[in-house]
RNA sequence: GCGGCAAUAGUCUAGUGGUAGGACACGGGCUUCCCAAGCCUGUAACCUGGGUUCGAGCCCCGGUUGCCGCACCA
């Protein structure tokens, strides 16, 4: 990748205006004046989130794992195993002088007074992050009847991998370790969503739930493969909280990162992230004070990026869920969650990569976008890894002329032929043309010109040098089809 | 959730009570042998619901959405 130079000034809002005029980002309900913390991806928004999960699915797959698809929806009694009611359904009061927020559960009741500043509490309503839902046709007012029919939207996709544990075991034929993989919605009311794409309502994960034996965790079979990998961490508050720059080996041994593997999928994120693009210099892993960890982690560090905008954000989180969940669940439903495993059964420990996928997109449009001066024009320009891009090539004719479109049309479906995502354009200007294809990232433009006529070749143009190649037209494909 | 500010073509914006204007983008045409050039031409907007007024894009109230701060983010 290049950067030549250029100036990196974003101003505010230009990423959010061009996603919203070139097809990447819509929010969703517009019509109908829109509802906070929903978007809906346009046609080239829902390409590279396509790609981006493809990707991932890959990288996963490569260890090893399998994927699988669970509901969205749920009954009631799996969020009270899983902890999620208790943690998040209570009400909560409102101090009317400093305006912190308290939840009843913490033991703060509405007669009382604020314990930061002594001012008056005022009951701030249900504090719920699930969407509530009705399943089936309630039965009366009857306990049984009123409980089965009260269902949930997930807020994470993990527990429908944990409530097959036990036939994803029998999958495996009873052996530790192995991991299972997941794609898709998750959903979670906030109190006030906001910053685009950072804080949704519903919204991708992409998460990784890596079941090992308690005992096996610090003999990850592949860790010599990462452990030279250098990483800029943020210990928690027990290891000081300073950041630094290590490699993971030192950081397993030296115990910041609490075994090897934890550490393993942490450097996996991490080569993950920079495979899409996510520059590595923007990341950083940066380990959760106590306070702060989900009722279910036992340790976890997220992945963060530092947006010029927002600051470091969390894009990803890998955490060490020790085997709260199959416990949980376990001890709620009677199943029997435990390996057999020499000398002893165990319950297994998950480890969990947890990736939002639409702040990844965030980041990458961030990171990803340039706005740089050639000659007398401004030229935006999205860098994206030719690999995640929405469009592969474009391809056009040199002048808008019969005999030039004829052979570019010919080009162009020669190429969708061969399964490359291309486009054909030939209205105004050449110049205008690339242009175009630059602010959406298309890496490759094809030309088709006079000489193209004489000698089937045709000059490929690439996004960030903005220079040309001649190539056989026959060659075309392997140029674009060529990882970087 | 609270407070402040805002909302006009696809995008950015002008318009302080009386005919909604521009730029860019986009479509059509001309031109053009490689980087948003030029010429002609066309499409296209006052977030929403009330109120005040002879008359509201403009003033008032509610809602929605966005931005900023606070809070929240299991």
């Amino acid at each position: 990748m290049t950067s030549a130079g250029n100036s990196k000034e974003v101003k505010k809002d230009e990423i959010a205006e061009l996603a919203r005029r070139r097809g990447f980002l819509w929010q969703a309900f517009e019509i109908y004046g829109g509802a906070a913390g929903f978007y809906d991806y346009g046609p080239l928004g829902a390409r590279l989130k396509r790609r981006i999960e493809e990707e991932w699915r890959d990288f996963y797959t490569r260890e090893g794992f399998y994927e699988i698809e669970t509901t969205n929806i749920a009954p009631r009694e799996i969020f009270e195993s899983s902890g999620h009611l208790e943690s998040f359904a209570d009400q909560a009061v409102v101090c009317n002088h400093c305006k912190n927020f308290f939840r009843v559960a913490e033991g703060v009741k509405v007669s009382e007074n604020c314990p930061e500043c002594g001012g008056e509490l005022e009951a701030a309503g249900e504090f719920n992050l699930m969407f509530q839902t009705r399943i089936g046709v309630p039965k009366g007012e009857s306990d049984s009847g009123v409980k089965k029919s009260e269902g949930y939207l997930r807020p994470e996709t993990a527990q429908g991998i944990f409530l097959n544990f036990q036939r994803l075991l029998r999958f495996n034929r009873d052996k530790l370790p192995f991991g299972i993989i997941q794609i898709g919605k998750a959903y979670r009311n906030e109190i006030s969503p906001r910053k685009s794409l950072i804080r949704l309502r519903e919204f991708t994960m992409a998460e990784a739930e890596v079941f090992v034996d308690p005992k096996e965790k610090n003999n990850h079979p592949r860790f010599e493969d990462v452990k030279d990998r250098m990483l800029r961490i943020v210990p928690g508050e027990d290891e000081g909280g300073e950041e630094e720059e290590e490699s993971l080996e030192e950081a397993v041994r030296s115990g910041i990162i609490a075994n090897e593997y934890l550490g393993y999928h942490i450097a996996k994120v991490d080569e993950f992230l920079e495979r899409i693009g996510i520059p590595r210099a923007k990341v950083r892993f940066r380990q959760h004070l106590r306070e702060e960890m989900a009722h279910y982690a036992t340790d976890c560090w997220d992945a963060e990026f530092l947006s010029e905008r927002y600051g470091w954000m969390e894009i990803v989180g890998v955490a060490d869920r020790g085997d709260y969940d199959l416990s949980a669940h376990a001890s709620f439903s009677n199943a029997d969650m435990s390996v057999h495993t020499e000398p002893e059964k165990i319950i297994p420990h998950v480890i969990e990569p947890s990736y939002g996928i639409d702040r990844i997109i965030y980041a990458l449009l961030e990171s990803s976008f340039y706005e740089e001066q050639v000659g007398k024009e401004k030229r935006k320009v999205l860098r994206l890894k030719s690999e995640i891009t929405p469009i592969k090539a474009a391809v056009f004719p040199l002048l808008n002329r019969d005999e030039l479109k004829k052979k570019a049309r010919e080009v162009f479906q020669k190429l969708r032929d061969a399964s490359i995502f291309v486009e054909y354009d030939d209205s105004g200007s050449i110049g205008r043309r690339y242009r175009r294809q630059d602010e959406i990232g298309t890496p490759y433009c094809i030309t088709i010109d006079y000489e193209t006529l004489e000698d089937n070749t045709v000059t490929i143009r690439e996004r960030d040098t903005m220079k040309q190649v001649r190539v056989p037209i026959a060659e075309v494909k392997d140029v674009l089809l060529k990882r970087e």
